[in-house]
DNA sequence: AGCACGCCGACT
DNA sequence: GTCGGCGTGCTC
């Protein structure tokens, strides 16, 4: 049936082919978590010069995998069972025609490894297309020899240069942050790029590009953005300057096939730009010289599952290693808002800060409008004057975008009788009413169901919806709005674009098509309308539930609002025509809140040199290090027994280190899909202290889960610096 | 992670 | 009498 993959299962293996030398022994990685005794490599019997890098399928128990030849450990490390030295197994094969990879990215692949306590093999493996693990070595070679084959063509029919769009002429203070760069490139340090929203920070990474790969015919560029929603804009500008064939792509959204394909024409050299995800940090690319980061300050870099990494952190740790192994290579994180640990970085030297502070065209930032949500009346929606405020911009053909951070119409549906909630069954959280289609939906476990009727407990039929989501936000709206009209005399038009209205594939795009033609007056959004869109005739902005943020137990929370007002502000006035009106509306029962003082002026540095003491004054990042370990057991008190012992390790680990540990506590929300979860914090004053304990730790976490107090431990894993605890 | 082996409940 | 549950253990 698989004859291929089954070959060695035959005695014929034993005896080695009579063709080929016996092999020297090698380290190879594949993918193995790192629990049980195993080494980070594994040794097999390599045949003569096959480097450090070479993609090979190796047998493993009954199965072959894909393993990747390793650097040579030192020689006292030879693998032995006891005393007796282990039997070696061959290579099969290795993947013909693919060449190594290289010193840097292995060194990238190890250090991340390493630092995020991920086994080497399943972080390196994971590195790679999902379906370089799958394809026979038939497929393989098939496949190869049909990308050399369309290169070739590309290549033969030269990119007509008419087609491709010119560079802009730079604004002289992008020509100023040009000249720097250029400058700055001997210093080896990250720039951060603090440029405000619409400063035309995109044309100085294009352009930056561009000087790099005429310079140096092998030079390659990665460009990362935070969300695959992100990408189409930013590739359609970076195709249109460089030519399509130019650019891979590496997104999750990618089907496999094209994840290979992209991820080899980036390891083949033929592309010379890689623009993706976070994922994309890790795409091998031999030349690359040059790595943007877009949006460094957001979250959505960490990675939340599996390897933990900060693709942002990765990247500038890669910049370095790349400079060590071959040409300098630079690392430029672009933001209005950085984050702080940036920030930081920039303050104390560490990296180089250029700024950008004015918009293309002279555009003003958006005057801030606070409405002080005490003086309105009780269970008012939007308050009248900003509902007025959107009305004349509707009569002068001027659009309005609202956003609120929570899906759905309410977000939980209560029994007046008898004091019933659409709780979830399966979670520690309530299902949110969705009225479009009169359903209860659990966000964090997906259980739907119909709306009852009456109560479940009680039988009575007033059950009714509690707070507000975007489905009625966009209701009331539209129903508040019903008397005013468009300059061309028809009703105004109200639109919603949320993760329910985007499911399918493509939707996002036609409905962001329809904000652009002016033919929707108001929207109606979550963040992810916030974000790098550009809505050239959108005047007004609002945040309708801001205090959500204030107060939230997350200490970063505040300067993910800054981040996000300040973005959705940039939102408005893009047109310079119109920007002279522009205007920020927030919602909130804290004007006063220091917070909101510096958005007024839209003084990111105030913002962030308060917070930097505040965290500062706490002991807290980037003043700190922190790592969480997180369990999920079948019961709360199994999850809490294994981190009370794991952290009983831990100080014992520790010893002389300064190194805080913090009880366990349960989750935020502590049960999804009927899993308990509890967390466990580690903090210390020096890095290399947290890492020393925290690599020291895995052994002593395989023995907690042993535990009779931990049965029914379902996972365990390290999260080093956590965005949220 | 896979994929074995291994030891106890409801079915042709 | 078997099919099949997932508990423990191993992979160069």
């Amino acid at each position: 049936m698989r004859p291929l993959k089954q070959s060695t299962a035959t005695g014929e293996a034993d005896a080695a082919p009579p063709n080929s030398q016996p092999g020297t022994p090698s380290p190879v990685v594949v993918a193995l978590p790192a629990h049980t005794h195993l080494t980070s490599t594994l040794t097999y019997l390599c045949p003569p010069a096959c480097e450090a890098g070479t993609l090979v399928r190796v047998p493993l128990g009954r199965r072959d995998v894909l393993g990747i030849v390793w650097d040579q450990p030192p020689p006292d490390e030879t693998p032995t069972t006891g005393n007796t030295p282990l039997e070696l197994k061959a290579v099969l094969d290795r993947l013909a025609g693919c060449p190594p990879l290289n010193a840097a990215w292995r060194m990238l692949a190890a250090f991340a490894a390493r630092y995020y306590q991920r086994s080497l093999g399943e972080l390196a493996l994971a590195a790679l297309p999902p379906q370089l693990r799958d394809l026979s070595s038939e497929q393989w070679v098939r496949r190869l020899s049909r990308l050399q084959k369309s290169a070739n063509s590309t290549a033969a029919a030269p990119a007509s240069a008419a087609a491709l769009d010119a560079p802009l002429i730079p604004s002289t203070q992008q020509q100023h942050v040009l000249d720097t760069l250029a400058a700055a490139g001997a210093q080896h340090k990250p720039v951060l790029l603090f440029g405000a929203t619409g400063s035309g920070k995109t044309e100085v990474y294009l352009q930056v590009a561009q000087r790099l790969l005429a310079s140096d015919p092998a030079a390659q560029v990665l460009v990362m953005v935070p969300e695959i929603n992100l990408t189409p804009m930013l590739l359609a500008r970076f195709t249109q300057r460089f030519g399509e064939h130019q650019v891979a792509t590496q997104h999750s959204g990618m089907t496999p096939a094209q994840r290979l394909t992209h991820w080899l024409a980036a390891h083949l050299g033929q592309a010379r730009i890689i623009l993706g995800t976070r994922m994309a940090v890790l795409c091998s690319a031999p030349g690359l010289r040059l790595i943007i980061v877009d949006e460094e300050h957001d979250p959505s870099y960490k990675s939340q599952e599996g390897a933990r990494y900060s693709a942002r952190d990765l990247a500038v740790y890669r910049a370095q290693v790349e400079t060590r192994h071959g040409r300098a290579c630079q690392v430029i994180l672009g933001s209005a808002t950085p984050s702080l640990e940036s920030w930081h970085a920039a303050a104390n030297g560490r990296y180089v800060r250029l700024d950008m502070p004015d918009r293309m065209g002279g555009g003003r930032l958006p005057h801030l409008r606070l409405v002080d949500m005490a003086q309105q009346h009780k269970g008012a929606v939007l308050a009248p004057a900003l509902l007025a405020a959107i009305g004349e911009r509707a009569q002068r053909g001027e659009q309005s975008l609202l956003l609120l951070n929570r899906r759905g119409y309410a977000p939980v549906l209560s029994c007046h009788a008898c004091g019933w909630k659409s709780h979830c069954p399966s979670c520690s959280a309530y299902r949110v009413f969705h009225k479009i289609d009169r359903t209860l939906r659990c966000h964090h476990c997906g259980f739907t169901e119909r709306v009852p009727r009456a109560c479940p407990d009680c039988g009575n039929l007033d059950i009714a919806p509690i707070g507000k989501g975007t489905e009625q936000l966009e209701e009331q709206v539209a129903a508040l709005l019903s008397d005013q009209q468009r300059p061309d005399g028809q009703g105004l038009r109200v639109a919603r674009i949320d993760a329910d209205t985007t499911r399918e594939k493509g939707s996002l795009e036609a409905q962001l098509a329809r904000m652009h033609s002016g033919e929707v007056d108001v929207l109606v959004g979550t963040q992810m309308v916030a974000k790098g869109h550009d809505f050239r005739r959108i005047t007004l902005v609002a945040a309708l539930n801001a205090d959500s943020a204030l107060f939230a137990s997350d200490y970063r929370a505040p300067e993910r609002l800054f981040s996000l007002l300040m973005q959705a502000g940039g939102r408005a006035g893009r047109d310079a025509g119109l920007s002279h009106q522009g205007e920020l509306w927030v919602q909130t029962w804290n004007p006063a809140h220091p917070l909101f003082t510096a958005l007024r002026t839209h003084d990111f540095e105030r913002f962030a040199q308060r917070e930097l003491a505040d965290r500062e004054a706490a002991g807290m990042p980037p003043f700190t290090y922190q790592a969480l370990l997180r369990a999920e057991a079948r019961t709360q008190e199994a999850a809490q027994a294994f981190l009370a012992a794991a952290r009983d390790a831990a100080r014992q680990l520790a010893g002389a280190e300064h190194l805080t540990l913090y009880p366990p506590v349960p989750m935020h929300i502590q049960r999804v899909a009927n899993i308990e979860r509890a967390q466990m914090l580690l903090e210390s004053d020096s890095r290399p202290a947290l890492q020393h304990v925290l690599t020291h730790w895995h052994e002593h976490l395989a023995r907690c889960k042993t535990l009779p107090a931990a049965k029914g431990l379902f996972r365990w894993a390290i999260d080093v610096d956590p965005l949220a605890i």
